[in-house]
This record gives C-alpha cells, sequence and structure tokens, in this order.
DNA sequence: TTGAAAGCGCTACCAT
DNA sequence: ATGGTAGCGCTTTCAA
C-alpha cells in the first residue's frame, strides 16, 4: 500500500503538503498542488483510514445494535441506516444483540475501542447509564431508552387506536388482541391502545387478549386457542405484523374465511405484509424514515451541530388491504 | 479514556510491560503480572482498537457487501456472517451495493483504507481483477465470480431440476417457469435445470417461459399474462421464492385454486416462504450455512491456516409445503 | 524480567 | 507557501 511519505517522495514535498492538499486545508501553492494532484491520481493513492482515526479519535464508523437483523423491520432499518450513513461518508457496523445484555455491553464496548462516531440501538435492557459512560452519541430507535436521550419512536398507542376503531367501523362486535412480548414498550402501548376502544364495550373482558410474544409460531397457537374459547371473535388486532401472519395462518387452519368470517390487523408494514395472501391490513411505521431520521441525528448530534429536536414521535398510517 | 500509559504510569511499570500482559506475549513477572491486571480490571481499562490496528494493519473487521440487505436472504446471511464473525473475533460491516459497480468499487476501496481483514460479497459485477488488486481475502457467496476465488455457491441447476421434476412427478402436465434476471448465473441455472427435465416434452415451447427479474411485482404481471397466453398451465417453477409468491398472487387474483388447479414451487427458502397462505413448496438453501462456512473459510484465509476446501457447491432441498 | 524507543500513517502546530 | 516534528495508542525489537 502507498503511503502519503510515498507521494510526499515522489512529489519532492513533505508529508505535511500532502496532507494540506489531501484535507484540503492550508495553503499550498497551485503548481504543487497539482503535481501532488496528479501523482495521488496516478498512484491511486487512499490515505489509511485508521491511521486518520487514530489521530481524530473518530473513524467515520457507526454502530447499529439490532435484536436481531433477520425480524421484521429490522432489514429495511438497516438499508436505511446504511444508505444515510454512506452518503454523508460513514460506514455501518452491523451488530445483533439478540436483546442480550451481555452482548449489547460486549457491542458497545469494542464499539467504543474501534472510535465509532456514534451508535444507533434498538433496544429494551439497555439502560442509560451504560449510554452515559459511553460519552459519544447514541440514538435510541423504536424504543425509548430514558427521557433525554435522542429517539426515534412511533404513535404506538394511536396506532393501535386506529386499528381497533377500524375494526369496529367494519362492523366487528368481538375484537380480540394478540399482544406482544411483555416487558416491551411498545407492546403495551398497543396493547393500552386496544383497550381504549374496546375496554368498556359490555362484551370486554381480559379473555379475548392472548399473548403471541411478537412471534408468528407463538401467535399461531395463541390464535387457535382463543378461537376455540370465543368462536364469535371476529375482528383481530395483532400488535405486530408477523403475528397478524400467525393469526391468519390459524383461521386458515380452521378453515375460517378472511375477510368474511373474522377481519385481521397487523401493526409495523413489514415487506412481508403485502407478500401475504390476502394481503394483511395494517398500521405501516414509515421504517426506512425512521433510519433515516435517526442516522441523520445521530450525525448532527456527532458533528456537535445544534439540533432542533432529539425526540421524534413519528405518525403510523392505516393502509388497507385484504384482511379486513 | 484510559489509555496503556496511565496504567503503566499507576503500575509504576513501562508501557511495554502492560502491553506484554495485554497480549499474554513475552516474559512479565508474576507479581508484576498480577498488579497490572488488578488495575487494568479496576480501571476497566480497555486497549485501543485503533491504535493495535494501525500497527497490525489489520482491524479485525469484515466487509460484507450484498446486493441489498432488504431482499431475499441477504438478512438471514447476514445473520450467519456476524453471529461466525463475533464468535470469532470480528465486526462486520454491511455495505449494501445494489449491484452497482460504482458503489462495490467505492466500498472496496474504503473497506481496504480501513484494513478489514477479510470481504465477504455477494455480487454479479465485481471481477476478479478488482479482487486481485486488494490483496486481501475475499470469499464470493451465491455467485461464482472466478474460478480459483474462494466460492460458495448451491446446486442451482440441480435443485432446479428436482423441483421441475417434482411438479412433473405430482401430475402437472404444462410446467411454466418464471426465471430470474437475465445476465445472473444462478437464474441461467435454475432455468437450465428446468429446461432439462421439459425441455423435450411435445407440448413445450419457449412460451411457457417468463421473466420475473427475480422481482414480485414483476413476477405478478408475468404470471398474469403467461396464465392469460396458457391456461392450460398446472405447474410453475419459479426461480425464487419472492417470485413464487407472485405467482401465488396472480392466481388469486384470478381466482384460480393453489394446490388444486395449480401447483407453485420456489426456490431460496426465506422466511417468507413459510409465511404465505398457502405456505410455499420450496427448494431451499441452507442459507445460515452458507454464511457460516463463509465467514470461518474467510477467516482461515485471513489466518492464512491452510485451507481443506476453496469451493463449495451446497446441496438444496426441496420443502413440500402447501402450494403443490 | 523489564525498559527505551522506533514506527504504524496521518494531522496539526510551530517555524521559517 | 512549505517543512520539521510531536503525537495519536499501541506493539515489538533491542538492550540492559
Amino acid at each position: 500500500m502507498t503511503s502519503i511519505k510515498d507521494v510526499a517522495k515522489l512529489a519532492g514535498v513533505s508529508v505535511a503538503t500532502v496532507s494540506r492538499v489531501l484535507n484540503n486545508k492550508g495553503y499550498v501553492g497551485v503548481s504543487t498542488r497539482e503535481k501532488i494532484e496528479k501523482l495521488i491520481e496516478e498512484l491511486n493513492y487512499k490515505p489509511n483510514e485508521v491511521a486518520r482515526s487514530l489521530f481524530k479519535k473518530q473513524s467515520n464508523t457507526i454502530g447499529l445494535i439490532v435484536p436481531d437483523i433477520m425480524n421484521s423491520f429490522f432489514p429495511e432499518l438497516a438499508r436505511a441506516v446504511e444508505d444515510t450513513a454512506a452518503t454523508l461518508g460513514f460506514n455501518v457496523i452491523l451488530c445483533n444483540s439478540d436483546e442480550n445484555s451481555e452482548k449489547e455491553q460486549t457491542y458497545l464496548d469494542v464499539l467504543q475501542q474501534k472510535y465509532v462516531n456514534g451508535i444507533i440501538v434498538s433496544s429494551n435492557t439497555i439502560t442509560a447509564e451504560q449510554i452515559q459512560k459511553l460519552n459519544i452519541p447514541v440514538v435510541s430507535i423504536d424504543r425509548e431508552i430514558s427521557k433525554g436521550l435522542p429517539t426515534i419512536v412511533v404513535e404506538n398507542k394511536k396506532g393501535a387506536i386506529t386499528a381497533t376503531q377500524f375494526l369496529k367501523n367494519k362492523g366487528c362486535t368481538r375484537i380480540a388482541h394478540i399482544r406482544g412480548s411483555d416487558g416491551v414498550v411498545n407492546a403495551e402501548e398497543r396493547y393500552e391502545g386496544y383497550k381504549e376502544v374496546v375496554g368498556h364495550d359490555e362484551w370486554f373482558e381480559e379473555s379475548y387478549i392472548v399473548n403471541g410474544n411478537y412471534d408468528m409460531r407463538t401467535s399461531i397457537a395463541a390464535t387457535l386457542e382463543l378461537l376455540k374459547r370465543h368462536p364469535e371473535i371476529d375482528g383481530i388486532f395483532a400488535a405486530n405484523d408477523l403475528m397478524a401472519i400467525g393469526a391468519i395462518k390459524a383461521a386458515y387452519q380452521l378453515d375460517i374465511k378472511i375477510p368474511e368470517q373474522l377481519s385481521i390487523v397487523g401493526f409495523d408494514g413489514i415487506t412481508l405484509s403485502a407478500a401475504t395472501t390476502p394481503e394483511l391490513t395494517t398500521i405501516v411505521q414509515p421504517i426506512y424514515e425512521m433510519g433515516e431520521i435517526a442516522t441523520t441525528m445521530l450525525v448532527n448530534l456527532m458533528e456537535k451541530k445544534k439540533i432542533e429536536k432529539t425526540y421524534y414521535k413519528l405518525d403510523v398510517e392505516l393502509v388497507e388491504r385484504e384482511s379486513t
């Protein structure tokens, strides 16, 4: 690999001068500049990023910590983050935490050791304290780690209300809910939204709610049980698309027609939701936008620009498809 | 951030000694070692990876270049790569190339500038020459860039034969093919496999083949047209799951019953394929395993261990589900 | 068994 | 306008 020294030597100047043209900083005579630029071109010289990082204490890299890139909306989020980062001149290191605190801490440590400029994280387990210690900007996505920390979330409760109300308007009279994992804030919020709409109906009781653990398989089993217990159910609001798809499968097994006998609404708007048959009516989150905003905000934070807003609660939208 | 100097000073030794205990290399007196280790613990000192990288010319990082992390099997592949890399002590930088040569070259350049130890790449456009220049190990996945380069692929043709033959055995008498993008090797191979099985049947003609461009939307349109042109079709082999799902949707639109009137087989075995209704019969690739093998092989290459094999052609398996 | 110091490739300060 | 050089935090050679 050719280094700045080689360029300097061949150009008959000092490394300082080469550095100046590299960074477009400080005075350089026109002719020397040209000579150096030509040389850089010829040698196809690219400055060593690691050496730069060591000096700058920044590696032009950001860390992205997600529970599992295979799950629901993380591929799209990752894509948005990587796209935006690339545009702004950063690379992204992908980390799968499995929501495991130990792994998370390990990743946080090595990201810090690698001088990443900032971190985007989606986690329920990470604490504000862990983040404070890091001393680099962190933005939290999809989950609110603590007040004050830069955060991008969506209108979970509002979305749930929209979904449930929509089922009601469609004429559903017994609306069940497949809720997300215990202890996860957005699962809680979606549950609350559901309850706000039907909680005071005289038919309502807690047994219309099952836990699908944000997972398709669990949801199938839960739905089967739910429909056995309450065959009168004619509407289901699932707290994410995966579980809604599970519900579709369960209904299919029981030979229940969707949407004729049973309407189903999901939450997330993942690619999958448009690929099922029938296609899923769902509350779609602006996933790509979330990634964009998070990354842009992170970069602003990193560059210590002043930020107008560090808390975004993005709106969600009901997209009606074939399952209702 | 506390540095090796701080540790050395507090321990009353030189940085060299601290470095020795850090790397478990060279002689260190037992008592000094203990003192230093205790100090490291207390200070929660973590060595600066960037400084290390600069010296070692290796950053304990590998690059992963895929066309688009949102597409078909890349999330699972990325997961496998990251898991394996993490276990072996490496981070992974994610790059989305969109199969765009310029982007690819840019990524290759910055990965090299960042001293990544190796690169895993899935691309049709990258050339052997580009890789040679890099001078770091590269393994190619899903596509064969050139003979001699470490490669992981699957039995595309064989899988296609299995799929098509399976449809025949199921009693299908007019089997169509939705092929993948032009110029993509695996699309070609799958097409060949299909043709090997039905190409000599007397009913066969080229008009039973349409191009779905490895994309769901395109596939829907193509299937619609296909079924209009040849209403007698009772079996479809699609070159990937996304297109097979498109075919399901098209059939659904035309009110054609699957599998009663039409059987469909896909290729890939992505998560999606088990989420549709009806669930898709497909040729599943060992995606996770491909990622594992690629990463392990890459690390061996990086560490200059001797490699038994640099070319893997993994077997695929037909998984029968509801679409046939 | 330990320390001093060179050097990895670059940037930025201070001279000139 | 340009050069010399310290220093970023670490590893490794050479001496002691």
